[in-house]
DNA sequence: CTCTCCCTT
């Protein structure tokens, strides 16, 4: 290749730099702004740097060039027969739009069409994908269509996995890798394309990518978006990326699929013996249908939709007791051990009854479904910004989920969908789920808003904006966290949390932690949190798991049931083949999967922590305790455990991130929560019966009750200490108190209406300086309750003993001033901040010295102090001595 | 006396 030319002026080298790689074509620019070509010659050291860059970025895209390989189509795809209408597409349009369902090859043909199209080239074809599981097997089926050894010319990247080389031309990644990406390089300049599968899905990572992608598009010209979904809502994806009026073209893409047939079952009703109109139970309902189908062809496979884990145990149960012939019942859902999930996978000579939730939807494609079963119902997760709790109630599902369930059975030949509700009932229906975005706390979406300075949250360019009053609770969350202050400006220890690949309250554990010196323990509870539950149990296995747990359980708190867990596994790990240690996880009811993506979690955590400086240190050691047997009696067998002191240190830690998740015991059962909300400690809980008066609950989920899940004991005065821009004082009956010369009050605190601090004795004097300079005037100077020598006040005291015995004597107490008047008196002459004894002997002794005619001015006159003179004939009459006959005087007091 | 699903610097 030949060098880049000296040039006659600046602008003859602009085709060139549209030439060079995207990552670099910002820089080069920039500096070739610096360049003065007036003062240059082609010797120049300055002319010379920046050419040689530029050489070797065009060199780079010149090689990147020469990797794309031949490119065939399997013509058989529906995507492959419009291959040349998307490359003009794509060349003459900077977004493109394509609806396709599934069948028709776009995952897998639209990455190489772009590269027929010259992409990849400058940059890469960056291509999302909403699971981990699918961007594997897609960049497999990509990587093995190209003819290139997977990690080459094609590769993947999920968390804890990249097998991507600088030169590769396309990655596929999780949507979530893209959206970490864009933290560390805004402009995305490793890509000169990205492509956004499965859109329609609207997950909180899409909608939040889509939104940056449309203020990026403004920036980068050069960059290629191209939006793929189901053909649900394409002209909403057209909409939100229409710029300059310039609308996106929509193509689409027929899919490849069997005719399905629908039929519409509603649950029967009838009338009960007392007239009651009943509905037709659920169960029965799919069973029914499970017989309609198998009077017609007793052979093909059945999916049927259920809600959770406890309908699929009952209808089960209530299958298996009809004794369907030739059938087995296979039950699915995430949570379930990775060898039974793999049974959905395997064929079987019997016809099979899948019963599975929401996951069989998207997630898990069942290979040979004829029949699906869709009682139109699905437990979704909605944030309630009323009662900041996450609940998961069962809702119907939208028509477009409706849909998606009856096409899992169009994959391989025609199928039959029946659904257990009418028509009408359908139609009735939504027509999209809502999205992700409408249902989640944004927590975690406006703090990285704000640490990418992606400008005002309500003005950014969501898809469909978030409500109002759930932005305002996400910042309401970053505030409680202390990641954002009063004013929604990012701090210090908000730009740490911001840093944490995990959930901001989670992250703030963890960077409390580090005060509390117990980093390291609290990254492994961090983490667990973070990763779906490790434990493996079902309904089979539950009561031996239970046992078997038992041995890391710690009645002072479920996250340590971790720490203990962790510090059994660890050990295990570091000695153990991997077959063993498989077969340790099964013994002890642990999913391998996910203790190994917990150790990975661990290990990443404290990578990240490195980076903003924080050093993890080893585990604190565990101190030995003797178990109690049941007769209270101390036994031989020592149980470890973490000290006390480091457990302490530990949960103020995790109370950091978690208070408004403080509850106090109400009654036998349940306790009361923030913001007067009653909650249950969850029955898996460690403490579920034991009745510690305060909890701290790591999440509160509301099913058919809010519960407290990850339980631990707490002392609640940790709170004040953490909570100090939450809590509000209130303060009661303020006193003078004679002995410490200072004003005193009761002061109640409150967490969210929950009782902190009651009643507890404080100096008042700071709190509210006005009222107790009030009654440091009134109780203190006024009634004389000061004691002090200070000379005017000793006099003043003096004078009005004096008057005060005056009156006693003459037995008319009308003689001494209205206190009130005192009380004036000296309200005009002391400082306003004076309401301590110490306080007002400094201020005095100060004034004496340096403006005495101050003190001289409170000295009290018998004048100002009594309201007539006594007159000298009743003086007369009350003596202040009296002689006895011819012996003594007594002196005379009166009262 | 028991919670759908997915993702990350």
């Amino acid at each position: 290749m030949n060098s880049i030319l000296f040039p006659a002026q600046k602008n003859d080298l602009l085709p060139l730099l549209d030439q060079c790689m995207a990552k670099d074509q910002f820089t080069l620019q920039r500096s070739l702004n610096k360049l003065d070509f007036s003062q240059l010659t082609e010797e120049s050291p300055a002319w010379k740097k920046w050419a040689a860059k530029a050489q070797r970025s065009l060199e780079e895209a010149q090689q990147r060039k020469l990797r794309v390989p031949k490119i065939q189509y399997d013509m058989a795809l529906p995507v492959a027969a419009k291959k040349e209408l998307l490359v003009e597409l794509i060349r003459d349009n900077q977004v493109v739009v394509i609806a396709g369902e599934t069948g028709s090859g776009k995952t897998t043909q639209i990455p190489k069409i772009c590269l027929e199209a010259g992409q990849g080239v400058r940059g890469k074809i960056g291509c999302t994908q909403p699971r981990r599981l699918a961007a594997k097997s897609v960049s497999e089926r990509i990587a093995e269509e190209l003819g290139s050894p997977l990690g080459e010319v094609v590769g993947y990247q999920v968390r804890f996995l990249d097998l991507v080389k600088a030169h590769s031309l396309i990655k596929v990644m999780t949507d979530g890798i893209l959206l970490a990406e864009v933290q560390n390089d805004r402009f995305l300049t490793q890509y000169d394309t990205i492509i956004i599968d499965e859109a329609h899905e609207r997950s909180i990572n899409i909608d939040f990518l889509l939104g940056i992608l449309k203020q990026l598009l403004l920036k980068r010209t050069d960059l290629k978006v191209i939006i793929t979904s189901a053909t649900i809502d394409t002209q909403r994806f057209a909409e939100h990326f229409t710029l300059n009026g310039k609308r996106p073209p929509v193509v689409e893409v027929s899919g490849r699929t069997f005719p399905v047939e629908l039929r519409y079952r509603p649950l029967a009703s009838y009338e009960d013996d007392a007239g009651n109109v009943v509905e037709q139970d659920m169960t029965t309902g799919i069973a029914d249908a499970i017989d309609e189908l198998s009077n017609e062809d007793p052979f093909g496979d059945v999916l049927v939709f259920q809600v959770g884990e406890r309908d699929i145990k009952e209808t089960a149960e209530v299958l298996r007791k009809r004794n369907l012939k030739n059938t087995e019942i296979v039950p699915l859902y995430a949570r379930l051990a990775m060898s039974d999930q793999q049974k959905v996978f395997q064929t079987s000579q019997k016809r099979r009854i899948i019963l599975s939730t929401n996951v069989a939807e998207t997630s898990l494609t069942i290979p040979g479904i004829k029949y699906v079963i869709d009682p139109g119902l699905v437990r979704i997760s909605r944030y309630s910004v009323r009662s900041k709790v996450q609940r998961l109630p069962i809702e119907k599902i939208s028509q477009a989920s409706a849909n998606q369930r009856k096409g899992r059975c169009g994959r391989v030949s025609d199928g039959i969908c029946i659904r257990l509700y009418d028509e009408a009932n359908f139609n009735a229906r939504p027509e999209f789920t809502d999205p992700e975005i409408h249902r989640t706390a944004l927590s975690s979406v406006i703090l990285t808003m704000a640490q990418l300075n992606l400008g005002d949250v309500q003005r950014f360019p969501f898809i469909e904006k978030p409500a109002d009053k759930s932005i305002n609770d996400g910042f309401r969350q970053l505030y409680e966290l202390g990641a954002l202050d009063e004013k929604h400006r990012l701090t210090p220890e908000g730009r740490q949390i911001a840093k944490l690949p995990i959930d901001p309250s989670v992250a703030k554990m963890v960077v409390e932690a580090e005060k509390n010196g117990v980093l390291a323990e609290v990254i492994v509870i961090a983490a667990a949190l973070s990763i779906q539950d490790p434990r493996d149990i079902n309904q089979t296995t539950m009561q031996a798991a239970r046992v078997a747990h038992k041995l890391f359980e710690d009645e002072r708190s479920d996250f340590l049931f971790f720490l203990n867990l962790w510090h059994f596994y660890e050990h295990q790990r570091r000695h153990l083949t991997q077959n063993k240690l498989r077969k340790l996880c099964k013994t002890n009811f642990l999913s391998y999967m996910r203790m190994r993506e917990w150790h990975e979690l661990t290990v990443q955590l404290e990578q990240s922590l490195k980076r903003i400086g924080m050093r993890v240190g080893k585990l604190n050691l565990f101190e030995e305790k003797r178990k109690i047997n049941k007769q209270g009696i101390a036994s031989d067998e020592v149980q470890e455990r973490l000290s006390d002191l480091h457990s302490i240190a530990v949960h103020k830690s995790l109370l950091a991130g978690l208070l408004g998740n403080v509850a106090m015991r109400d009654d036998d059962k349940s306790f009361l929560g923030a913001r007067s909300t009653k909650l249950f400690i969850h029955p898996s809980s460690a403490l579920f019966k034991r009745k510690p008066k305060w909890v701290l609950a790591g999440e509160l989920i509301e099913t058919t009750k809010l519960y407290a899940r990850n339980n631990a004991v707490i002392d609640i005065h940790w709170v004040e200490g953490l909570a100090k821009h939450l809590i509000k004082h209130s303060y009661s009956d303020p006193h003078w108190q004679k002995k410490r010369g200072q004003v005193g009050a009761y002061e109640s605190i409150t967490l969210y209406g929950l009782p902190i601090v009651s009643r507890r004795h404080c100096n008042y004097g700071p709190i509210n300086p006005v009222e107790a300079h009030k009654i440091f005037i009134r109780h203190g100077l006024v009634e004389g309750q000061l004691f002090s020598k200070i000379g005017f006040f000793v006099h003043n005291q003096a004078l009005v003993h004096k008057i005060e015995k005056l009156e006693h004597k003459l037995r008319r107490p009308d003689f001494l001033v209205d206190d009130e008047l005192i009380y004036q008196f000296y309200d005009e002459r002391i400082p306003k901040q004076i309401y301590s004894k110490p306080a007002f002997e400094k201020w005095a002794k100060r004034a004496e010295k340096e403006t005495p005619e101050q003190i001289k001015a409170l000295y009290l006159t018998e004048a100002y102090l009594m309201k007539q003179q006594a007159s000298a004939s009743l003086l007369q009459d009350f003596p202040d001595q009296v002689h006895l006959s011819n012996q003594l005087s007594f002196d005379v007091d009166y009262h």
